[in-house]
DNA sequence: GATGAATGAGCGTTCATTCAT
DNA sequence: AATGAATGAACGCTCATTCAT
């Protein structure tokens, strides 16, 4: 049983996690300032300091159930039977594409290696748990896709590639002004594209290597 | 013959160059400071206004010489007759890694979309003009290796793609400590597979299409 | 019912404005620094950021009540009917002088011509306004004195000399380290001399002028 | 008899003094840097610190010798014999005015009451010395249009009136981007025009005051 | 005598953050 | 719980001035 005071709190941390999101999404995290997040929240700036350690601490504790959400994501994917394990790296890539698209900031959080500060040790952590545990999930479908051994080098080749790509995309379109939707609209085929591109040019290079062993 | 003062000049002017390389390329543009170029470069900071217009012009300048190295060396290689449409790709390509690998302060001004305000015409359009000359031709050869039409929407695809993949090798490693020796040792073969595996996947992606209609 | 933060807010503001005042009138628009003023007002620079948009916005806050203060004491004395033209003349030339007398910061503001920035159109156009509707009293009232047609060229002479006039007792005192009251008890006098010698040299000049054609 | 550095040191000392005097008289003061001085001068801006003290020091070294031609030509127009006394008079006003509108600079020299620094006594004696000098000439030319006493109080109010105008006219036009030769033509006759009606405007207020006792 | 190299102080402004209530 | 008031640090940039040659 909560107070009115708990209630309150909570709907005022659920805002400013809101509003960050939604202008870390669209400007980026430097572009933003902590007043601009408070007036899109409907509080004083101050505010969030009784919430969040600082502005970094805002963009982290927005990040984690965001992550976790993807991650769950994931997990529902795979778990379909009626999918094959093509479709799966499919689904698994076309949503991980819309979810940096949407959440921008993520791009950051995602694929620079933090730079771990020693003074706040476990934070962190979390996030690079559950980044590690996103890329390790396409890449085993990757692996399932083509039926290679979890210690082939050429699937240690082969990954990095697709993650060069996703990289690339994500990147390419993280500081864009265009909205998911615009993009989706615009270059949705050709991400699917992308996909179909590198599983075709992985099996080739594949049985080029056999049929010349 | 120098005087001791064009001598001085000239090393205080290299030191901010370097300086300004090594910091914009560890943390971009935006983010260095004019003060922690100086220094870095172990001046004061109104020495790089002595030698420089701003820091948009230190930029410009940092980069320019590199880029128009870079454009020759396209040139050079587009040129050499004994090579297949499909090496002088490769042979760009890796070029062009070489070059954002070694220079990584590159990534962002190559990748990134630049303003181009509109109130100082010049300086800028430099820039884009010999970055989009560098990507038109690696383009034109992959056009060339695929047979394609110009106008094929298919070409436009295939670029798009050839393109994050770029962006994604160079991205994933502009911040990185690794020198450019360590990872040419460790990921040049990746790279060059990159190419294979999308060459096939494109061509693959071609034959389908055609079987198919 | 005020807050204390009300108070202690309004307070700051009001000391500022006074700091600004001050030193604007002391050494003009341009030669004060932002820093100078908070140090003037005890507060940080930051703090002024607070209250005025920026170091025109201070200009312009400080500057608006005080004309418009000057503007309804001017119709005022317009709309007495029993007074004489000459009598509305030397009253509004009076008001105007002991206007900027009392708030010398106003003299730049009153007789420099502001450029006028064209990006953002509104508040510096508050200023000129105001400014060049006193001015057309005066200006008004004079034409009426020597019942002159308002585009005999003799009347634009005379509005220019004793614009120039003006012009000369108020800039003389700007800067002064008297109070007012203390120019008002010394100089008065010779003020409105001014206005007599003005007018009577005014007439003859007309006179003479007939008497000759 | 001179060295050739002597020559040479007096021809690059004038040369900064034209410069300067130009730049000053178009500008302003506060708008002129050094560098700019120096550049028009044709040498380094460092040399300018080999004859100045500092900039204060230019501005103040220009303008001795002008003062001192300006009191010539009064001596001058004060001496010839064929001259009325109000001619005379209108002769110091325009040569005054002229003075004043084409060196800008001297507005300021001329006009404000300088702090007196305690720290170099001497020089700024010079300057106040001439700018009384050439005032006490006006002054007493007035009076003797006028016939009073010099301790005839209304002499000193006349002539305060009489210096209101004057700084009124130079001061409206200290910062003005027309030339003196665009003001003349403009305005020249308004310049003139204001004698008349000051001087028409005294001698009738002493008839009245006459008159009336 | 003359100069290019170099600098500290300062400008208006913005920001994340803390203090007192 | 929540806030308005206030601030120090920093930004890119300019300037008069000094140093070493």
């Amino acid at each position: 049983m909560f107070k009115k005071h708990d209630l309150r709190a909570e709907e005022t941390k659920k805002a400013i996690l809101e509003a960050a999101g939604k202008l870390f999404a669209a400007h980026g995290f430097e572009s933003v300032t902590i007043r601009e997040i408070a007036k899109e929240a409907g509080c004083s700036h101050t505010t969030i300091y009784l919430y969040f350690k600082d502005k970094e601490g805002l963009l982290h504790d927005l990040s984690m159930p965001a992550l976790n959400q993807l991650e769950r994501q994931f997990e529902t994917i795979l778990s379909e039977e009626k999918l094959s394990l093509e479709e799966k790296l499919r689904g698994l890539s076309r949503e991980f594409i819309r979810f940096c698209l949407l959440k921008r900031n993520m791009f950051t959080i995602l694929f620079t290696e933090r730079a771990g500060r020693v003074d706040e040790a476990e934070p962190e952590l979390d996030i690079n748990r559950t980044r590690n545990k996103l890329f390790a999930s396409m890449m085993a479908a990757l692996q399932g896709c083509l039926e290679l051994q979890q210690h082939d080098n050429r699937l240690l080749t082969f990954s990095r590639i697709y993650y060069f790509a996703l990289y690339g995309i994500v990147g390419t379109y993280a500081h864009s002004e265009e909205s998911y939707e615009q993009l989706r609209e615009r270059l949705g085929s050709t991400f699917d594209d992308m996909v179909d591109v590198l599983l075709a040019g992985f099996k080739k290079k594949l049985n080029r290597e056999e049929g010349t062993i």
